[in-house]
DNA sequence: GGCGTGACTATGG
DNA sequence: ACCATAGCCACGC
C-alpha cells in the first residue's frame, strides 16, 4: 500500500468518526487525530476536510474546530450556510469565530465514544 | 530532495 | 488573553 492509499483510508475513518459527532456538540482536530491512533496528524485532519470532503452519507464538518475553539475552518463554508450559521442552528454559541460555550460542548471520542 | 504552506497543538513569556 | 517558537505531516512547486 503507498502512501496515497494510506491517506485515503486515514481520510474515510476521519469521515466516519466524524459522522459521529453527536448535534450540537463539536471536537478538534487534534482529537480527532489521537482518538484514530495518529496523535501527531491534526493538520492533516484539517487538510482532508479542506480537500471538498465530498464523502456520502454528508460529513458534518462544520462541527470540527481547532483546540482553542475557534472556526478556523470558516473559509471552506462558501455559500448561504457560514460554518457559524450551521453551529447556532444546533444551539452552539459563537462569537467573534469562536465558540463561546466551548468546554460545555466539546466532544472527544476517546472519552465519549 | 529542498522549501514554503496550512481547517493544528503545546508551551512559555 | 496575545504573541512567538517549535514540533508535526502531507502536498505542490
Amino acid at each position: 500500500m503507498d502512501r496515497r492509499g494510506e491517506t485515503e483510508a486515514f481520510a474515510e475513518l476521519v469521515y466516519a468518526l466524524i459522522r459521529e459527532i453527536p448535534k450540537g456538540r463539536v471536537t478538534s482536530y487534534g482529537a480527532i487525530a489521537r482518538a484514530l491512533g495518529r496523535p501527531s496528524s491534526s493538520r492533516l485532519v484539517g487538510r482532508i476536510l479542506g480537500r471538498g470532503s465530498h464523502a456520502s452519507p454528508p460529513v458534518p464538518a462544520h462541527r470540527v474546530v481547532n483546540s482553542a475553539g475557534v472556526l478556523s475552518g470558516r473559509e471552506a463554508f462558501s455559500g448561504a450556510q457560514t460554518m457559524q450559521t450551521l453551529l447556532e442552528e444546533e444551539g452552539i454559541v459563537v462569537r467573534n469565530n469562536k465558540i463561546a460555550n466551548f468546554n460545555r460542548v466539546f466532544w472527544d471520542p476517546l472519552h465519549e465514544l
